[in-house]
DNA sequence: ATGAAAGCGCTAACAG
DNA sequence: CTGTTAGCGCTTTCAT
């Protein structure tokens, strides 16, 4: 059933139909109905490439995807993010489109998005430090807004992004106020904006104590368990260890903890180690406390302001960039048990 | 730049232009030489749109993910799969388009495929045990792969699956062969069809011992590390506990493993985790023996499976349902320790 | 308030 | 081998 079968069967013409269907003031309210009520009873659905083809509208949403070139593998947030993301596109009748591409094809992928017409804006995603996507896209002209962010960029853009540096200094402050000064980060490449970001909130915090981060404890790469369990047993083997460490993601957690079951210590008083992934706890000689970080939500959110900013952007074009900063939910809970932490 | 814009710029008709690009036999290599080159120093893509209108190809997949209604989350392996079915996607010129739906809408969201005409095949995901959307599907007649099984389908369906069955049966042949006679299992939910096939592995492998599965130790629910949590302490509370795990997902497994720490207990020692998603270690008398379970790798193989397969579908209309059982790669490392487990 | 006609950019008969 | 012509199904001026 298209446009003109459905015309046909009204007596009416393809044009008054679709006025009538997109709501065009100029309809009368008795024809109106009587064309619902058949779209309806015929199950009538526009052809949506048709429509675009005339309206120059895609209705859709692109996606870039970075493929970590080493491991294959796509970052777990991403679900989380499309999650959010995926609502908002619904709600507005667009449709999500992905791509993952290596990091080499990326350049084209965005041309081909916007040569191929099947997208109206683009969500960036894995924005690195210095990130030459920025200004291609801005060449381009089609909206965008990167999630995330890309600290050297010269040319304004649109972002949203979780609050790496806070999350990762209050993490820290909350390690120092158990009683830790021996703290190890395993952090993600720091050719990613969001490492360096999270390295910034660490030392920052250490700063404020007066502290300094000891090289032998900064570990960065990617973000695997295997990545994490040899960066803890590393650092573990030395003769001065790390008491707690804090680890970049959910996945290296496991390894790390994978490396302080090996050597027999104990999770929470011999070592402790905070994720900024997801609900953990930790002791203060045996009580529990519990630490919650809500990135796993946060990530959420951010998909679905990006969603409804760039859905802005679409709608009006020209207008300046936008930019949204979220705090990490990170909250400590009730502690039962006595101050000190464990011997530094 | 579009196709009539480049054939004025070549002195061509845009048929001979789209020949010529199309890869249609009857076009001299030489003006076809001439026209890629053409068409790579302009930066042409043809309009996706206008193609799909008038070839009635949408040159694009949908995947339809059930958005868990409790948590609003996305099932964490989906990237992984994504990531082996985008690849295959790409080289074929296809693009994927992600739909998250509730529970609720996702028969809409079948049918909105369908008559808006924007993909030319289906990936369903997370079938369940009655699952109505292969009827549907056979109803609407568009091409589609189930990632997973509908175990009590009457009709024949195509789909790719890793073998949830035997990746439990032999996991728990493990925790076995370590001494362990206690064993939790800790699983999904069990409307999910997946979730029915790793608890009759698990008991495949106790009964091929003469033992039976203790309906305490039997747990199922969200895949949540919350759920992980509470589960393990309410097993490990009671009198006689489990002094092994079998748990479903990585998630669910490191809420396992705080319950472990916060009673005190030692990984690997005192208590054993078996997670069907990662790298973990076990221990005998203090010696590491670590188990390879390569689900993640896994996944991506079925991706690409999948998407190798619907794409044979779409190419062969009519012809008979296909399926691939997957043996997910699960290898025991080394044994350096001493042969006996912990204590039953 | 309704309709006729002209495209959107491409592909696919049908000529030559 | 190349070009001409006619749509794909919809929206959108421009008339009426």
């Amino acid at each position: 059933m298209n446009l003109k079968q459905l015309s046909e069967l009204l007596k009416l013409s393809p044009t008054t139909v679709s006025r009538a269907l997109n709501g065009y003031p100029e309809v009368s309210e008795a024809t109106r109905k009587r064309v619902r009520a058949a779209a309806d009873a015929h199950g009538y659905h526009p052809n949506i490439r048709a429509r675009a083809l005339a309206t120059g509208r895609a209705m859709a949403i692109g996606h870039v995807l970075p493929l970590d070139s080493r491991n294959e593998v796509v970052n777990p947030i991403f679900g989380d993010f499309i999650s959010g993301a995926g609502e908002t596109y619904a709600q507005a009748g667009y449709d999500m489109l992905i791509s993952i591409v290596s990091e080499a094809e990326q350049e084209e992928a965005y041309r081909a998005f916007r040569t191929k017409g099947n997208v109206d804006g683009i969500i960036v995603h894995g924005p690195r430090m210095h990130d030459s996507r920025i200004s291609l896209l801005n060449d381009i002209g089609i909206p965008y807004v990167v999630h995330g962010r890309a600290s050297d960029a010269r040319e304004p853009y649109s972002w949203v992004d979780v609050n790496n540096m806070h999350a990762f200094e209050r993490a820290t402050h909350f390690l120092l106020d158990l009683g830790h000064r021996r703290i190890g980060l395993i952090n993600g490449q720091e050719s990613m904006d969001f490492a360096i970001r999270r390295r910034a909130g660490f030392e920052a915090a250490l700063g404020a104590r007066g502290l300094v981060a000891e090289p032998r404890w900064l570990r960065s790469g990617e973000m695997s368990e295997t990545f994490g369990h040899d960066m803890a047993r590393e650092m573990l083997a030395a003769p001065t260890a790390p008491t707690a460490f804090l680890v970049s993601s959910m996945i290296v957690a496991i390894g790390v903890r994978r490396a302080i079951e090996e050597l027999g210590l104990r999770m929470g008083r011999d070592v402790s180690v905070i994720t900024h992934d997801d609900v953990l706890s930790y002791f203060r000689n045996g009580a529990e406390v519990p630490l919650f970080t809500a990135t796993r939500s946060s990530v959420r959110e951010a998909g679905r302001l990006s969603a409804e900013m760039l859905l802005e952007l679409i709608a009006t074009p020209g207008g300046p960039p936008r930019t949204r900063l979220l705090e990490a939910e990170l909250t400590v809970g009730q502690s039962t048990g006595p101050a000190p932490g464990p011997a530094p």
